[in-house]
RNA sequence: AGGGGCAUGGCCAAGUCGGUAAGGCAACGGACUUUGACUCCGUAAUUCGUAGGUUCGAGUCCUGCUGCCCCUGCCA
C-alpha cells in the first residue's frame, strides 16, 4: 500500500473496465445512510470505499439520507452523521434526502402502471407472503394482478389521496411469481403509511420501499457506481429492472456492485445490541469509548487517520471474512506514534525513597516530548527523594531475565538517574510499602555516563509534585468467541472497564480535552471529553503498547 | 423449483493474455534501544476447499463434489 505498490480491488477492476470501453467516462458515488442511528466502524469502511472510489477517478460523491420509510427515521441522526462524516474528512458533493424524490419517484410509479408493469393489490400482508411461495414453490399470482390500467390508475391515486387505511392496499411491480430469485415475485414498491415524515411533513401517506426508491434516486443524481453489501447482490435483478422500464434511464444506468461488510473481531455492530447495551447500562451512551461508532472511537482517542488507514488497510472485496481487532490496534498505535507527547504516568504505585538524594529538594529535569519527533520539543520533569514507581517494576524474588527493580538491582529512572536498590519496608501484612534505593549522581540523564550499564528502564513520578487524575483503562467489550454460538450478552467481558488513579506528571494538569499522549510503557491516554474538567483531566486509555515480555518461570 | 455469492499461510488480501504464489497484521528468532515500545533484519503456502480433466505448463480454463454466507418485510 506503499509508493509503487498499487491497491488493486475487484471494484476499481471493474471500473477501469467500463472506462476503457466508453460504457461511460465519469465516476459518481454516494453514501446513502438510514438516519437511524449512529455511525459505526462497519459504516467507516462504506464511506472509505465510496469517497475514495470517487476520488480516485475525480469523482464526485453524495451524502444521501435514505429516509424513505417514515416510522423509523430521526431527525437527531441526520445530525450525528454529518459530523461523523466530516470528522473522518471526507466532503460530500451534494447533500440529498430520498425524501426530495417523492413526488418524481411517484411519478415513476404511474409510469409503471401506464406500461402495465405495476399493479395495486388488496391482498393483506399476510396473503401476499403467503401467495409468495417458498424459496423451493412457485408462487401464486394476486387475483388482483390483472386489473386493467385505468384501475390500477385511478386505486392508486386514491391510496395517494389517503383514501385507504395503512396496509389496505399497495403498489406491485409487475414482474415475475415463478422466479427462482424471491424478490422478483412482484415485489411491493409502494404501500401506505400514515404517518409523519421528517422532511415531508404529513404531505404523503404512501412512501416508495427501499427496491423502488434507490435505483430512482442513485439514477436522478447521475450516480454511476452504487456500491453496497453483499446481501443486496439478490436485489440487483430489481434495480436494474426499475431502471430498464422507466424511460428516463433506459440509456447509461447506474451499476451496482457489492462488496462484503467489516466484521471485526469481538465486536458487534449491529443497532439493536449496541442500544442494548446503553438501555442495559452496560454502556453509558452511543459515544461509550468501549462502542465501535464513531463517537465512541473518537472519545477514546482514535483518530480519523487511523480509521482511514485501517479501512485501506483491510481491502475490499465479496468474502465474509472477520478482521482481527490487532489490526486495528496497530493502525492506531502507528497513527499515534510521532503524534504524542510522551510523558509519565504510574498507574499501580509503590513508594521509592532515595536514601542519599538530599531532603525537599526538587530538580527539574529536562525530558524530550517525543523522541521519534523532536519538533514535539521537551519539557521539565520534577525530580526528587521521594518517588511512585510502577508496583510491577519491583519484584524481592524476581524471575530470570528479570531487568527491571529488585535488590541489588540497579535500573535508570528515565530521563533522571541510575538507581539501585538497597531494601525494601513492609508493613505488618508483609506488603512492600516502601522500596529504599540509593542514586549516582554520575549517571544523570544527559551527563554521557557509560561506565556502566543496566539492562532496565522504568518510567516514574515525583510523590509530592504528581497530580493524580481518574483513568479508565478499557478492554474488549466481548470476549473472545469459543465456537459455542453464545448470545451476545454472555460474551460482555466484565473487566472491559477498569477505573484507576494514575499518578501524573504535573504538565497533565493542562492538558486539553481529546488530546492523547502516551503514557511512556502504559498505552495511549486521551483525555475525555465529557467527563474532564479544566484542570482535572479525566483518561481514557485508547490502546496500550504491545509487550514481548513474558513472565518466565 | 430453488436462486445468488464466496473459498489463496493464524487474520485480512493481491494475483495481469494460463508461465511457475505481492503486501499488511499476528507469531517466532536476532540486532538495536534511556519505553521489554519504536526501528531494523530474518523465518512460514512444493501450494491456492476438494476430486478429476484440458495443457509443455493451471490459483488462474472445464467438469463433479464439499463447506460457509445471503434471499420467502407492506425493513434497508
Amino acid at each position: 500500500m506503499e509508493d509503487g505498490k498499487k491497491i488493486s480491488n475487484f471494484i476499481w477492476d471493474f471500473i477501469d473496465e467500463e472506462l476503457a470501453q466508453g460504457i461511460r467516462d465519469n465516476v459518481y458515488t454516494r453514501f446513502p445512510p438510514e438516519p437511524n442511528g449512529y455511525l459505526h466502524i462497519g459504516h467507516a469502511k462504506a464511506i472509505y470505499i465510496n469517497f475514495t472510489t470517487a476520488q480516485k477517478y475525480n469523482g464526485k460523491t453524495n451524502l444521501r439520507f435514505d429516509d424513505t420509510n417514515p416510522a423509523k427515521e430521526d431527525t437527531e441522526f441526520v445530525e450525528s452523521i454529518q459530523q461523523d462524516i466530516k470528522w473522518l474528512g471526507y466532503n460530500w458533493n451534494k447533500l440529498c434526502f430520498g425524501s426530495d424524490y417523492f413526488h418524481q419517484t411517484y411519478l415513476y410509479a404511474i409510469e409503471l402502471i401506464k406500461k402495465g408493469l405495476a399493479y395495486v393489490d388488496d391482498l393483506t400482508a399476510e396473503d401476499i407472503k403467503n401467495y409468495r411461495g417458498t424459496l423451493v414453490t412457485q408462487g401464486i399470482e394476486s387475483p388482483y394482478r390483472n386489473r386493467g390500467v385505468e384501475e390500477n390508475l385511478e386505486l392508486f391515486t386514491q391510496m395517494k389521496e389517503g383514501k385507504f387505511a395503512d396496509g389496505e392496499k399497495v403498489l406491485r411491480a409487475k414482474i415475475d411469481m415463478n422466479s427462482p430469485n424471491v424478490v422478483l415475485r412482484d415485489p411491493v414498491i409502494y404501500r401506505i403509511l400514515h404517518a409523519y415524515h421528517h422532511n415531508t411533513k404529513d404531505e404523503w401517506c404512501i412512501y416508495p420501499l427501499y427496491d423502488f426508491a434507490h435505483p430512482i434516486q442513485d439514477a436522478i443524481e447521475g450516480v454511476t457506481y452504487s456500491l453496497c453489501s453483499l446481501e443486496f447482490e439478490n436485489n440487483r435483478p430489481l434495480y436494474d429492472w426499475v431502471l430498464n422500464n422507466l424511460d428516463d434511464f433506459k440509456k447509461v444506468r447506474p451499476r451496482q456492485i457489492e462488496f462484503a461488510r467489516l466484521n471485526l473481531e469481538n465486536t458487534v455492530m449491529s443497532k439493536r445490541f449496541l442500544k442494548r447495551l446503553i438501555d442495559e447500562g452496560i454502556a453509558d451512551g452511543w459515544d461509550d469509548p468501549r462502542l465501535p461508532t464513531l463517537c465512541g472511537l473518537r472519545r477514546r482517542g482514535v483518530s480519523p487517520d487511523a480509521i482511514r488507514n485501517f479501512c485501506e488497510a483491510i481491502g475490499i472485496s465479496k468474502s465474509n471474512s472477520e478482521v482481527e481487532f490487532a489490526l486495528f490496534e496497530h493502525m492506531i498505535r502507528d497513527d499515534l506514534k510521532p503524534k504524542a507527547n510522551r510523558v509519565m504516568a504510574v498507574l499501580d504505585p509503590v513508594k521509592v525513597v532515595i536514601t542519599n538524594y538530599e531532603k525537599d529538594k526538587i530538580e527539574y529535569l529536562p525530558i524530550s516530548n517525543n523522541q521519534d519527533n523532536e519538533e514535539l520539543g521537551e519539557r521539565m520533569v520534577p525530580f526528587g527523594k521521594e518517588l511512585y514507581i510502577e508496583r510491577e517494576d519491583f519484584m524481592e524474588v524476581p524471575p530470570s531475565k528479570y531487568h527491571r527493580l529488585y535488590p541489588g538491582n540497579e535500573v535508570r529512572l528515565m530521563g533522571a538517574y541510575f538507581i539501585k536498590c538497597e531494601n525494601v519496608i513492609k508493613d505488618n501484612d508483609g506488603n512492600i510499602i516502601q522500596i529504599n534505593c540509593t542514586y549516582d549522581e554520575k549517571t544523570k540523564n544527559g551527563l554521557g555516563f557509560t561506565e556502566r550499564k543496566v539492562k532496565g528502564t522504568i518510567h516514574w513520578v515525583e510523590a509530592t509534585t504528581c497530580e493524580k487524575f481518574k483513568a479508565n483503562l478499557y478492554e474488549q467489550l466481548l470476549l473472545d468467541d469459543d465456537g459455542t454460538d453464545k448470545d451476545y450478552m454472555e460474551r460482555i467481558n466484565p473487566q472491559s472497564l477498569k477505573e484507576v488513579t494514575a499518578y501524573c506528571e504535573p504538565c497533565l494538569k493542562d492538558a486539553n480535552a481529546g488530546e492523547v499522549f502516551q503514557f511512556v510503557r502504559n498505552g495511549y491516554f486521551a483525555v475525555d471529553s465529557k467527563a474532564s474538567e479544566q484542570g482535572m483531566p479525566v483518561f481514557n486509555r485508547t490502546v496500550s503498547l504491545k509487550s514481548s515480555y513474558k513472565v518466565s518461570q
